[in-house]
DNA sequence: GTGGTCTAGACCACA
DNA sequence: GTGGTCTAGACCACT
């Protein structure tokens, strides 16, 4: 009954350091991928909040490494690069992504069934207009046919359905819950690199059986419509890993 | 289907700063209690991996704010004050209280819950023994009447209590979720200072429940044993913050 | 037996300064005279090895300073206009060109004449023809009467001339001489501005001369030939100084 | 009869270029040697009269080619370390070395010798008071046995000697010699990296003999006195690389 | 309008 | 009092 915080070592991480892991994630996570530029140095160090230097110090790292090259003069920047490929790093990276994938989908299953369960417990009047919204304009981009995103980059369906997912975690009024959630579909998405940009046929439909259940607050029900969801997901994800 | 890094502010915090978390939060936790000597200041730099320096940084802000009293010489060292009693800030503290122990509970039950399930799904032959010698051994501790324990000082029971949860999450095999228990456990402390000490008469005939229950890889047994098991110590400390 | 390099401070001095000083030079020289044009700004960058930018920085303050008058379209460029005369400062001008000739002789002299008993001691048989062909040329061009040249333009003459002094320089096989002899006649030019294009009638008898010596390794009749040589140019420079 | 200073390319260095030159020339003339401090960062910054940021630049350097090493704290600073020691190597420094002294003395024989000449010539009467007082002041270090020193630091006699032979050049009235005299005893002391720290026996004799030709403005004299007293330093040092 | 470099000053952790 | 790091701003060279 205990697990007390205890005294143990400080590390003190260099900013530059904490810059360079959030580059790096943004582009192991797809929000930059090769042949995008990165943002002008300047408008990384505002949108990180620290100077130009320390941001420089970051990129002379990612420049080493070859995932980036630097270019100068207008029109210059960072251009984010191919990673080069090894075949015995990619089969080892690939399944260090498929146990991490699995991880990352144990995870989100646990926390957000839980909270599905407890949003439609504790969800007030205010939560669903929102909720429903996200689940309208899902549908329209669907039958637009904007889902679909060969691409890679951030889509408006991922983004939307992003908003909803937090959005429930948000209706328990837990925040502990909420970043657990946030924390839950960011790890989920490192794997894959976000080069994954399917969106399964029904997604939409467990998104509004979802919020039916919450709606209606049937705890059971919107715990195991968001369970079903959420393990769709995974399948289409581990398949693609197979690939 | 989304949630991407962004790029967001980095915060670098100054060494001394996260000493002086820690010290404060092992006070808080009841590690170190009213009339309790910290250790020394060689000792803390070590125990925390940061010169002497640093330490006194922290300690001088703990002086100044009336929670040790630093005295030199022989017999001297930094001495835990009581804290100063302020009746409004102490209401909404007990407030603050109530909700962080509402969403740490929360979270516990469903991280909790959802590694048992999954440890009894994924445990392996190896993975029994260890979890079976925590509930002996707790057993022995509770017969021999060692495991209440009014210092609030981390009590053997709650060494090793914190052992099995942990044992549990382990047996998923998954690091994301151990990481998730422990974290869920270490808040729930936060704001309970650990100043609790008790211990529900039946704690470890769950324990032992919740041990069968995933020795048959019985999924739903472990689950809802877990979930109650929770739940009771859940009422336990609303109750005593609430007398 | 000492003079060891000391820590000084550093004086970076930025591109456009360094190209204004090489254009400068350029026309203070002789190499561009009022009423030539620059080379166009692409070729000046080339030539350069900078950006046109920075060319066009120099090119500012050049034409700030009324030396060259910049023409724009077709027939364009930079014009090198006549440097305004100023009488005091002209003469203030001619004083400091006579002692700037005085060093730089009294360098030469020392210089040269120790370079030209260092080759006659150590020349390889290699080193022979080169020296021998250039005297040759020499005279061609003076039997042509081609070596006058009232245009203040670098001549044919001049060319070879510099070729066979620093060919001599070479022939020691010390390249701190090289370079010691190579600075000693950049620095006559200066204050003359090459304007002077004579030749003395018997220049080339004292190239002859010298090689000779430098052929029958005999150091001191090298050395004396060589230190005749330049003092009678010397002497035709300090006069034309005085006209 | 040329030389024209013509349109090169512009080569701009960066500052902690020229820092680390000047830092690494310090070190190779033996001016910090192995075991040595270099001053406080802050110092250098300031010496050097640049920022502390480009003297780390070029600290950097140093320290990842293992020149020297870095400590932090009171009593810290940058060790100058001994140089790895490679056989192969060291035998081409030293046949580099043994060129460069050759070059090295070749240059000063014929500068200084000309210098001396030129200054016998020239020289003031206000020119021999310094002259003799130096020339004073090292007959009484000799006499004291302050002259060898095997510690390889800038010894007494050296700073004397250095302005005894800079002041000849001086006494000519010639910046350009100054600077070329100057040049070469540098260049003299670079390969032998100022260990050296021995003293001829008769050298003060050479400078009061020196001395005594220009005080007596027998320039043939004193240009064969300074070829002497050069060439003898020449062969202890030629014969002590040999060693 | 991009990266490249430098500056001056500050605070920090360290010994 | 040392090195380690960061900041805010500036100027520069390049494209």
């Amino acid at each position: 009954m205990s697990e007390h915080p205890k005294l143990g070592p400080i590390r003190q991480i260099a900013a530059h350091e904490l810059v360079l892991d959030q580059i790096r994630r943004s582009m192991d996570s797809g929000q930059f991928r090769p042949g995008d530029r990165l943002p002008a140095e300047r408008d990384l160090a505002e949108m990180l909040d620290v100077s130009r230097t320390t941001v420089r110090a970051a990129i002379a790292v990612l420049e080493r490494e070859g995932r980036i090259s630097v270019r100068r003069g207008r029109g210059g920047g960072f251009l984010v690069l191919e990673p080069t490929y090894d075949p015995v790093e990619a089969r080892q990276e690939l399944k260090r992504n498929k146990m991490a994938v699995r991880d990352a989908f144990d995870y989100r299953v646990i926390v957000e069934t839980g909270a599905a369960r407890l949003a439609a417990e504790r969800r007030k009047a205010a939560d669903l207009p929102k909720l429903a919204d996200l689940v309208t304009r899902m549908d329209e981009v669907i039958k637009a046919g904007r889902a679909d995103d060969a691409s890679g980059h951030v889509t408006e369906f991922q983004l939307l359905d992003s908003a909803f997912h937090l959005g429930i975690a948000e209706a328990t009024g837990n925040q502990q819950l909420l970043e657990a959630v946030a924390q839950g579909r960011q790890r989920m998405w490192l794997p894959v690199g976000a080069i994954f940009g399917h969106i399964e046929d029904n997604a939409n439909d467990h998104h509004a059986e979802i919020l039916s259940a919450i709606r209606a607050k049937d705890a059971e029900l919107a715990a195991s419509a968001m369970a079903e969801h959420i393990n769709e997901t995974r399948h289409t994800i581990e398949a693609w890993l197979s690939r």
